[in-house]
DNA sequence: ACAATCCTTTTGATTAATCAAAAGTTTAAT
DNA sequence: ATTAAACTTTTGATTAATCAAAAGGATTGT
């Protein structure tokens, strides 16, 4: 059995480097994980024991195929117990990150082929997040951020990269919810802004801010 | 914050000694928790300092008001899960003490909340054992164990007080539901058996194992 | 080539929880 | 009153996870 601490490695392994392409950095990982590098590159050291990362000292950590399953089983568990918390307890989509980041750890994989029936084998979260498979496979969609539209573009929001309350609560009161469709009414690069037109309402987005919104053209 | 392990030996003391009235020893709370009695000697002291427990060494421990306040929030945490487990995710009876024996100890109170509403605010969990209200106070019912029924007795039963699986799993496929009409069809002390209709099927019991199965009167 | 800087790793300590085995207490039996 | 049995507590060690601070690499600018 893992422990959370183990499972949180894993997942924020996969998290910062989904294709398992680059390295990872030993203090970007413990930033993410609110430890001090030390502790992280004690953990890489055990989790490298275990054959869950390769380690490459002083150039960065990757995940190996096992550690990456694991990973993506934490993953499922996660977005599948949002989705729950929204869908069937009517949980707001900005207060479930946090449940779930400790639910993910103790729900049995019975609970989570229940809920998944019960969601109906749902594809994405409430952030608009894909959820791997049983198998460990996820669905690809082609996004673009929010930041990288041009003037007059028409597009519907697919995903919020931003799991904040706050952000996702002044997301939530602006009508950019996952689905909508927004237009690019102005955009300023020196002003770092850009501005939309969600519910016939303007507003207005930081360039970073609007970056963590992903959309598709509709 | 309280750990997990701080959790399970609260609410052990309190399913141990739930009026408050007895000590519990120290060798009794191990085996409940399977821990060795150096364990939980060790345990104790921590909670004895935190206020939670009063220890009289060599004779026993018990809650103290902020304990039992505490414990019984996590009895109502574990019910309620256990209920929203077999109500609304299916699952089998048998199976969900051990699951909810991990989810009371990251379930928000929100989380608890909506489930309760989610249930109709139920007061008995699948087994029948009650649910604490948030303000910490538990229904009453006058219940008597099986055992101790005469022959001839006619009696609905009200509660299961084994989790164990495969006993739950036999009581359910010999029709020991709750709200099952039983009758005593036969009683013999000497044997240390007893035998009910139930279905209008014979089914022989061990008394000890009756003693767990508690009943009233219809 | 040599610092200065920025990371990363190592070291040494701490905390929570546990166990095995030794030591101590209580109780019950002779 | 002793002794034995049963239980509890203490002691000493271990494991997982963490931190602060010291030490060690790598990178970049001069
Ligand atoms: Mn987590
Ligand atoms: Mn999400
Ligand atoms: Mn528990
Ligand atoms: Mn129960």
């Amino acid at each position: 059995m893992l422990s959370s601490t183990v499972e949180n490695y894993l997942k924020e392994l996969f998290l910062l480097n989904p294709d398992g392409e680059t390295q990872v950095a030993t203090g970007e990982l413990a930033k993410a994980l609110s430890v001090t590098p030390g502790s992280a590159t004690s953990m890489i050291k055990t989790l490298a024991q275990a054959g869950l990362v390769e380690h490459r000292p002083h150039y960065g950590v990757k995940l190996t195929n096992e550690g990456r399953t694991l990973a993506v089983h934490v993953v499922r568990r996660h977005r599948i117990v949002e989705l729950f918390l929204v869908n069937i307890l009517g949980m707001d989509w900005s207060e479930v990150h946090d449940e779930a980041e400790q639910l993910e750890h103790v729900v049995s994989d019975q609970v989570i082929s229940k809920m998944d029936d019960l969601l109906g084998h749902p594809t994405h979260d409430p952030h608009g997040d894909p959820i791997p498979t049983p198998e460990g496979t996820l669905p690809v969609r082609s996004l673009q951020p929010l930041s990288f539209c041009k003037l007059g573009d028409t597009v519907s929001i697919a995903r919020i990269g931003n799991q904040n309350t706050s952000f996702l609560k002044f997301a939530e009161d602006n009508g950019l919810l996952l689905g909508a469709t927004i237009k690019v009414a102005n955009k300023n690069e020196v002003a770092d802004s850009i501005t939309i037109i969600s519910k016939g309402e303007e507003v207005v987005l930081g360039l970073a801010a609007a970056g963590r919104i992903e959309v598709e053209f509709a």
